[in-house]
DNA sequence: AATGGCACAATTTTT
DNA sequence: TTGTGCCATT
């Protein structure tokens, strides 16, 4: 394989990145550097410098970055290697290591996963059972405590502003209370949690040294991507697995952590030199994404905060045109402007709609410009909101197949006892458990044996017995692994599956929808069964519990503005961003200005949504907004003052000769796209 | 079991 | 304003 070609097009930063290969390195990836260019090219350097396929490991976080990369990096390797390097997320990576090695730990091999919408009915299922009388806390608050004690974090981070966490002590004992009923819950299901993918992994390597070893010796050369998103647990694991080779190359950018809420610690990546002495630091600076402009707003803005590292973007492109602020009356001024700049800016720029974004600080957020875009004809796309597997018809089917895969699944049984109604209510249900725990058999045990408890009605023990008779018959028809999307429909036909979601429904448009639904998740399994080279129930369903399909295939969806959260639309670029609602109380939110570290958060995601915008940026502020029913003033973010003022333009909505929108060139716009729209 | 009314709260979300 | 969850009623 010769890369001289690949290497020669690198910048000297980025060459010097892809040439390390020995010992730890730092690669702090500004936004638009080039990141996962020098990722894949780095590998294939590995590999062709003469280190083994099978040594090299790329970890990251979502499974669209490992797709990704695995892409890129085939293509690359084509005709070399028919092997490949192990590229995965952190969680299956661990999965893969769980499945072979979990029963070191004392856990059985076919566990279930548990995603987060099945841990908040697991922790709803406990607090029925133990009729726990205070009802005054959010279970997903005790849930996300939980998930922070596993994860060894500390009790709810700063608690600076007073009266602000209602009942902070109450949430705690709760949650205490609660844990270990949660952890013995999940190991009697015979499932595990998302955290328990890593935690779990993280306790297999340290007990076991032999085991450890083994994946020392395998994964040689480790690369981890996003970084600065990593948390306690996942650098404890990567640390252990580098060991002492330390061939460690990390990847990420601390101006664009945004996550410490959600656990990940900055100190990671700002430590990493002095965790790992000798490391190399290398700086990707060079922005291939955006005019001049843009980016020196970005250095302006990001250069308040004191906990990050020094640098600063640069192009070679040209500055590119200034920065506009806009500043709209109110609210629904500044969706509509929005809306009529887009049409205008596509019909003399020559631009598509899919080239505009609109970023946001709340989902909340979306809802007033999905109107201005409705009214005035732009087609639009929501990114975020609700997923596939939130569907209650997905969520059935998938409820069956967890049973027929893994029978301890008390609670997917729970859930589908009476799904589609086959007369076994609470009480019907309450029996059973409690015959369950009394002959300490699994619950759908007890279904098997449902005639032999007293007090339950013919009419439901009857119903109850035949549901492991019929996941029992699925059982061997999943077990062949061939057709298995035709065994579903045969299945979903067994049970009346279609007529009973559609009996839900009250309009034939939702009952459409959900049918619909129900035939994208065939779909989605027949598709498993082709692409997977030894698909099985089990493959799917953990697929399933580790993928968004729908989430992350068309993040940056069709053809229409994309609407999304500054979360969201990380690692994206537009030609054309729009910020809004960059007010004081919303960027940065009233929840994060108690703190130093909230503040430095909420202007790194401020920073995020500058660096998304290629060509040109507009940000959007309103001096009213209409918040929870009422019309309040507000003042424009305090970032905004951070903006060099050589770089920016203010447009303001209550001049009209300033608003940067001639009636005539709009209403040209406006007909331009109707015209378009009946083209079609 | 299904519906309607009322109180209550309201960032962000890779797996 | 909107969505949610609970309770009371049918």
């Amino acid at each position: 394989m010769d890369i001289s070609q690949e290497l020669s097009r690198l910048n000297p930063r980025q060459r010097e990145a892809v040439l390390h290969t020995e010992g730890p390195l730092l690669i702090l990836a500004g936004a638009g550097s080039g990141k996962t260019r020098v990722l894949t090219i780095r590998t294939a350097h590995l590999i062709n410098s003469g280190i083994p396929v099978g040594h090299v490991l790329a970890v990251t976080f979502t499974n669209k970055a490992a797709r990704e990369m695995k892409e890129r990096v085939s293509a690359i390797l084509k005709g070399v290697t028919a092997k490949k390097p192990m590229i995965s997320t952190f969680h299956s990576l661990c999965l893969n290591i769980l499945r072979k090695e979990i029963e070191r730990l004392g856990y059985r091999r076919d566990f279930t996963i548990y995603d987060t919408s099945d841990q908040l009915s697991l922790m709803r299922n406990i607090l029925t059972e133990v009729k726990f009388a205070d009802k005054s806390f959010k279970i997903e608050a005790v849930m996300e405590r939980i998930s922070k004690s596993k994860n060894h974090m500390p009790a709810g981070g700063n608690k600076a502003c007073a009266g602000q966490d209602k009942k902070p002590d109450d949430l705690e004992t709760i949650s205490e209370y609660l844990y270990p009923k949660y952890l013995e819950a999940l190991k009697s299901l015979n499932a595990l949690d998302f955290d328990d993918l890593l935690l779990l992994t993280l306790k297999l390597f340290r007990e076991h040294p032999d085991v450890l070893e083994k994946y020392r010796e395998r994964f040689r050369y480790i690369m981890v991507d996003e970084y600065q998103d990593t948390n306690r647990v996942q650098y404890d694991f990567i640390r252990l697995l580098a060991g002492e080779r330390k061939n460690l190359c990390v990847v990420g950018d601390d101006d664009q952590s945004i996550y410490a809420w959600r656990g990940a610690s900055l100190s990671n990546i700002l430590d990493f030199e002095k965790d790992f002495p000798g490391a190399e630091v290398v700086r990707l600076e060079q922005n291939y994404r955006s005019f001049g402009n843009i980016l020196k707003a970005a250095n302006g803005v990001i250069k308040n905060n004191k906990t990050r590292m020094e640098k600063a973007l640069w192009t070679e492109r040209g500055d590119g045109p200034e920065v506009k602020i806009y500043k709209a009356p109110d609210s629904d001024s500044e969706a509509e402007w929005v809306a009529t700049r887009i049409q205008q800016l596509r019909y003399e720029k020559k631009l598509s709609f899919e080239d505009f974004a609109v970023i946001y600080r709340a989902n909340a957020f979306s809802r007033q410009f999905e109107q201005a875009m409705r009214q005035q004809r732009v087609p639009y796309a929501v990114v975020g909101g609700m997923s596939y597997f939130e569907y209650r018809e997905v969520k059935d089917l998938v409820a069956y197949l967890r049973i027929i895969a893994n029978p301890r699944d008390e609670l997917s049984l729970l859930r589908i006892a009476n799904t589609p109604r086959r007369g076994l209510g609470p009480t019907a249900l309450g029996s059973l458990s409690g015959f369950a725990r009394q002959q300490s058999i699994t619950l759908l045990e007890a279904f098997a044996r449902a005639g032999e408890i007293e007090g339950l009605n013919e009419k439901s023990a009857e119903a109850a017995q035949g549901l492991p008779a019929l996941t029992g018959k699925y059982k061997s028809l999943f077990a062949g692994n061939k057709g298995m999307s035709g065994i579903l429909r045969d299945f979903s036909t067994e049970i009346s599956y279609r007529d009973h979601i559609c009996g839900l429904c009250k309009t034939p448009d939702a009952a459409r929808q959900r049918l619909e639904n129900i035939e994208g998740f065939m779909a989605s399994l027949a598709h498993y069964e082709k692409s997977d080279e030894a698909p099985s129930l089990n493959g799917f369903l953990e697929t399933l519990a580790l993928t968004d399909l729908l989430r992350d295939k068309d993040e940056k969806n069709g053809n229409g503005v994309t609407l999304i959260s500054f979360h969201s639309a990380k690692g994206l670029e537009f030609p054309v961003v729009f910020i809004v609602g960059a007010e004081d109380d919303i960027l940065p939110h009233k929840k994060s200005i108690y703190e130093k570290e909230g503040i430095e958060e909420e202007r790194r995601l401020f920073y995020v949504g500058i660096t998304r915008a290629m060509k040109e940026l507009y940000i959007c502020h309103a001096g009213h907004r209409a918040r929870y029913g009422k019309n309040a003033p507000c003042n424009p973010s305090r970032f905004l003052d951070e903006l060099p003022e050589e770089v920016i333009k203010r447009i303001d909505g209550m001049d009209d000769s300033s608003d940067g929108l001639d009636e005539e060139s709009a209403a040209k716009a406006f007909f331009a796209n109707m015209k378009d729209m009946l083209g079609k």
